[in-house]
DNA sequence: AAATATGTTCGAAAATATCGAACATATTAG
DNA sequence: CTAATATGTTCGATATTTTCGAACATATTT
């Protein structure tokens, strides 16, 4: 049972060129060695892989398997030497980076884009997360980078972030709803009695927690900001929103802003890395997220 | 850019064995072929795989991902191999079998002599799972047929089953064991008094599923049925056992099956294996078993 | 400081792959 | 139909690669 990958290759240039002959010319080959690395390989693996029929051989069922399994094995090999090549000039082969929807990511897109141009060859995956969610995919090693996510747990290790900004949650209503015929400020009871919107926490298992909204309130649970804007906006619901999100709802007054007898406090929200990440492209990616939070 | 699968071999034992020494001895190989093969390979490829520290040697990054996504090539490069004789001389050259706890194994060894007597050349590996345990292995792709298991999730692909008896559940203590003096039927209250066997499931992730044992109850946890019978027998505790299993104890009064308030409902157990084996062997097996399942 | 274990270098030996010529067989050309 | 051509195999000679073992260098342990 002793495969090898060149003996692969020389099956895949014999049925790629349809002969023997014609392989080992494209091998720059004699073809008694074609012969004797298929021979051998026969030996080898204990079973016949082309049926000799004349001049002409035809794979057997056992070399087809053999044949068209092996370039997917050849195919892969090779993606492992260009990934480790990549690796080996420090930018990392992929980089997965979760986006708090808290974020806006249309901030995020020139980036990636500035990015791109870097031709680095590094494979990018965004996903959206909402708030555990982020840090739940960055313990568990799916994502390197999570950008304006809730901090980690202190206890985290191989983990480093920083704060990149804060955001100011408003109580917002739709232009027309109920509540804003109600005096100033809003008690815990007024707003009790109609039905919220939240976003749904995207880690698998989602703390218990009530963030931002009160007890017991019926809620419509959402996936993202996004979602939770335009059900708000339909007046579907009431809820919490980050003020720089909602900028061009309030501007345009589908959305106003009430204030409440117990206001939301603001919430910081950070960007966070896993250490153990040593490439070019997660530091160039805190770097420049680093160096935009400044301004 | 030259990858062999035999170097990939080395670097795996180099790793897995912690030294090049290690390694070199597990492979039969005197050390300085294993520098030899290292270098040629470090060279073939163009980076540097070991960084020499004095005389132990840490994977660098690109030489780690190499060493990992390898292994996966190893293991599909076998995969292939074993495919390719599957389909060439139509038996498999391993079958697993997992047998569960509930079901005897003493009953199975006849049918694997029978097995035997056909001279197929297939390596048969038994293991015995508990519960859980064994599905998960032939999910997992560990075995390919599940003997007496519950049935699988209905999701999953590429598995058939098929319920080849079922068990009846009695409650059972020690002929001299205090519960024996209760009047009949036992109530949940009069079983909570007493500590109660169970059987550990085999599987790594076992699901907190309370299995015919009522809630805090003080367990006993026993790695198999055999297990769990002497332990009733001994009267360290009471609890439940498939009839057919515990009849001999039964009838020389070992045990005694006392009647309770909540019967515990009879289970059916399956015969469960793999689709994409199209292997003889597999076949042979589940024919007989479904067979002897009829009478 | 001595003993032990690890990794490397290097020349010799062993194993393996490649070549080229001779031969066998099937397809094609005339 | 026969000759010419192309393909695949065998086999001895040659070239290349791998393995070994001894000697040496270096780090850890006693």
């Amino acid at each position: 049972m002793k495969l090898t990958l060149e003996a692969l290759e020389v099956l895949d240039a014999i049925d790629r060129h349809g002969s023997f002959a014609a392989a080992a010319s494209a091998l720059y080959r004699v073809p008694s060695t074609v012969t004797y690395t298929v021979q051998k390989l026969e030996e080898d693996l204990g079973f016949v892989i082309f049926r000799r029929e004349g001049r002409r051989s035809v794979l057997t069922p056992a070399g087809s398997l053999l044949l068209e399994r092996g370039r997917e094995l050849l195919l892969a090999a090779e993606q492992i030497v260009e990934s480790a090549h990549q690796v080996n000039s420090g930018w990392e082969s992929t980089l997965n980076i979760a986006i708090d929807t808290v974020w806006d990511i249309n901030q995020f897109y020139p980036i990636v884009a500035q990015f791109q141009q870097l031709n680095s060859g590094v494979q990018i995956n965004l996903s959206a997360e909402v708030m555990g969610g982020s840090l739940e995919a960055l313990i568990e090693g799916r994502v390197e980078l999570v950008i304006g996510g809730p901090p980690p747990v202190s206890s985290t290790q191989g983990i480093k972030y920083k704060q990149i900004f804060t955001a100011q949650w408003l109580f917002v209503v739709a232009k027309d709803h109920p509540l804003t015929k109600v005096q100033l400020p809003l008690s815990e009871t007024d707003i009790k009695a109609y039905s919220a919107v939240t976003i749904k926490d995207s880690s698998k298992n989602a703390p218990i927690m009530a963030h931002r909204i009160f007890d017991r309130q019926v809620t419509l649970r959402v996936a993202s900001l996004e979602h939770k804007i335009i059900a708000l906006v339909q007046g579907v619901g009431v809820g919490f929103c980050p003020r720089h999100r909602i900028q061009q709802q309030l501007d345009n007054k589908q959305l106003v802003a009430l204030k409440i007898a117990n206001p939301a406090e603001d919430s910081p929200h950070y960007c966070s890395w896993r250490t153990n990440n040593k490439g070019k492209a997660l530091r160039w990616f805190v770097d420049k997220i680093l160096q935009q939070a400044q301004n």
